[in-house]
DNA sequence: GCTTTTGTTGAATAATTAGTCTATTTAATC
DNA sequence: GATTAAATAGACTAATTATTCAACAAAAGC
């Protein structure tokens, strides 16, 4: 019926995301996403609507990448306690690689829009929430198998390892000495009351 | 010799600092600071050469105040660990009375621009640098007075609170409820290896 | 193979951007 | 009070912005 499109959605959606992580909303042009993806202007906005449009299929993109990577790394592991370790341990190697200190898409689009954009910041707060959430249930099964003490709040911890891991985020636009991440993470952890067996 | 300035270069940067807080550097068009100091372009650029020029002036302002407000916070009690304490209560306190959530302008320019622009970079890491300095110095003075730990690094445990403080901002910008703060700030400080009298 | 439907192309557009220029004003110095 | 040096006003400019449009191309259904 319909001539098909060329490009792969998937594709100009990765491209479009290096862009605006690199340089964000604003500090992106069109041009600039013409040049990475292309797409012309015409196709771009027949399969986006808009600069806006794309930028929000970016961000539920990105959102539902780190909901998987997140979920996997704290699922995957008999003790939670464990879990959490491990996933931290990877967060800290994952931004240590990251060598131009871009951060993470989410926080720096809460901070350059949120202000501004009530949708914007709804959408990345919820986002941010299921997150959260994921750390204070695998911290209340920790707290089920014995491995937190029993006086422990889940969410007031997971809010804690939320908090730590945004101020890393912001830590590695400074580009630290790489040492500096796994430092903060023991002193994050050491905060959590484990129970030593 | 010449005709006096009519504005007062103190008032121009507060109105500045301002808007460049709430929509960042290239989210601000010189058409918004024309409006909010009610200088005409032509004063401006006179008095700042560039929207760039003004806009450093407005970091380094910014930049002088925290330091001054850390600094007698920190140097304002005989107990350092008191002082860090009554520091961060403030702190939690002052950002849970911005209700627009504009976080803090060092952290949300770094993150804006860190990745494009070196020189502006550097000038915010050497600030934040600065700050951090303060921390260790505090918590070095509380391990001569013996209310840390003699195995504790005062440098470590100064990166852990900076990255701490950096989280607590990126949350305000989700708009939280004012008690999380509290809680984030007494797990962080359950985090210093302090000793009890 | 013609029609229909959608995708592609890239030039065009209207608004906004950062920054400049000229005419005019103001005050201090001579 | 004339001269001078700098501040102000706001119209202007050239570049860039996000977005649209009209001409053309490609595949599927009849």
């Amino acid at each position: 019926m319909a001539r098909p499109a060329e490009f792969v959605r998937r594709d100009v959606l990765e491209k479009a995301m290096e862009v605006f992580w690199r340089t964000g909303f604003t500090g992106t042009s069109v041009t600039d996403l013409v040049k990475a993806t292309n797409l012309k202007p015409g196709s771009l906005y027949g399969a986006f609507h808009s600069k806006r449009g794309l930028f929000m299929e970016v961000i539920d993109t990105y959102a539902q990448n780190s909901l998987a990577r997140v979920s996997s790394c704290l699922l995957n592991n008999d003790s939670p306690i464990e879990a959490i370790q491990a996933f931290f341990d990877r967060f800290s190697d994952d931004i240590a690689m990251d060598e131009i200190g871009r951060g993470c898409l989410m926080v720096n689009t809460m901070l350059e829009l949120a202000t501004e954009d009530d949708e914007i910041r709804e959408r990345i707060t919820n986002y941010l929430d299921q997150i959260e959430k994921m750390f204070a249930d695998t911290l209340a099964r920790a707290q089920q198998q014995g491995e937190l003490t029993a006086e422990a709040s889940p969410e007031a911890l997971a809010k804690f390892l939320m908090a730590g891991m945004w101020g890393m985020r912001v830590m590695s636009s400074k580009r630290p000495h790489a040492e500096s991440y796994q430092s903060i993470v023991s002193n994050m952890l050491n905060a959590l009351p484990i129970v030593k067996h």
